[in-house]
DNA sequence: AAATAGCGCAACCGCGCGATA
DNA sequence: ATATCGCGCGGTTGCGCTATT
């Protein structure tokens, strides 16, 4: 049965908002506070429906509303954010102190679409439009490559996220890489209910585990950062550290309902090996995984990464696509 | 100057979910 | 167990401004 408008079922107002009922609205959730929506029209004295004055509030009248152009580094979040969470637009907006996630989404689709589109990048995989049809047909011409595997999909990650290093740092790259940081903490929120190990408000510092991934020196992530795995499970309720490389619940393999909803890659010039942190969700339980590959993440080094020896082994059964970004 | 097209943005709509009766 | 309600979310619509013809 379809429901009725509720703006049309009580003969409400609809429209553009007049400033006199701004006003209104302004002055009551000021004094008053955010209670019940429904309400508010009422005590308010508008003759609004209680959705429409909480979208007013929420996307134009809000004090804490950032106005005006959004930044270069708030357009580059942007971009990175919908890469790893797609079209969530509230969860995004979470990142953006000020925004809306309205705004984004207006903006996003009036404006990052096609700047994207412009680079020849696809708005929806984030992907290289003609590189796409590339990998699929040089990976025909491969069997013993490891993207060939018909299973396995081209990696979507073509440029790691922390790539660019200054030198001499000896910051944690949880701390210095806001991206990185941000797209960590958001998933972590995702998959840990807030009152287990994090709270919403978690600094980077807090983060479990990770907080040892402390540079050694200049762009240089010590091989044993990577040592660690760690793995969530929604129905322990723990957290746990192994020195696997591959940590997968209950000994099940991976399966194609797995899908890895993040990967963050660093450079280890010790062994010019490149290292990737997977996350993934399997039957209910989440994890992280370590991947290793090559030094360099151009086109063919992509193809040529190979997994460690416990994560090919859980994909025996050959449905695990590691790259896979949708959640 | 008028008509039209394109664009950005504010607001609406319908759906899903959780809480409550 | 079911119905209802309130809320939040993502998709869509349509208004109004500007550029172009």
């Amino acid at each position: 049965m379809a429901r009725h408008s509720c703006c049309a079922k009580q003969k409400l107002r609809k429209g553009l908002w007049s400033p006199e009922e701004d006003e209104k609205l302004y002055n009551y959730i000021t004094r008053f506070g955010v209670g019940c929506w429904s309400s508010v029209p009422k005590l308010a004295g508008l003759q609004r429906c209680g959705k429409s004055c909480r979208l007013r509030w929420i996307n134009y009248l809000r004090p804490d509303l950032k106005r005006g152009m959004f930044s270069q580094e708030e357009e580059d979040l942007i971009i990175h954010l919908h890469k790893i969470l797609g079209n969530r637009w509230a969860q995004i907006a979470s990142q953006l102190p000020g925004r809306t996630d309205n705004e984004i989404k207006n903006f996003w689709n009036s404006c990052l679409k096609k700047k994207l589109m412009k680079q020849g990048i696809d708005p929806q995989t984030h992907q290289p439009i003609i590189t796409q049809s590339q990998n699929f047909s040089s990976s025909n011409n491969n069997s013993n490559n490891y993207y060939e595997h018909q299973q396995f999909k081209t990696p979507t990650v073509t440029q790691p996220i922390f790539q660019e290093v200054p030198e001499n740092n000896t910051t944690s790259p949880l701390k210095m890489h806001q991206p990185f940081a941000v797209s960590y903490q958001s998933i972590l929120r995702d998959i840990i209910s807030p009152n287990q190990y994090l709270q919403t408000s978690m600094s980077v510092s807090e983060l479990p585990s990770l907080e040892n991934l402390e540079r050694e020196n200049c762009g240089i992530l010590s091989s044993e950062c990577f040592s660690q795995s760690i793995m969530f499970s929604t129905e322990s309720k723990e957290c746990s550290t192994s020195s696997s490389n591959t940590i997968i619940n209950n000994n099940s393999s991976i399966n194609s309902n797995s899908n890895t909803i993040a990967g963050f890659p660093w450079d280890n010039s010790d062994d010019h090996s490149k290292y990737e942190l997977g996350f993934f969700e399997q039957s209910g339980n989440y994890g992280m995984i370590k991947i290793e590959g090559s030094s360099s993440w151009g086109e063919e080094q992509l193809k040529s990464i190979s997994l460690s020896d416990d994560l090919t082994a859980a994909t025996d059964d050959g449905s695990f696509d590691v790259f896979l970004q949708h959640m």
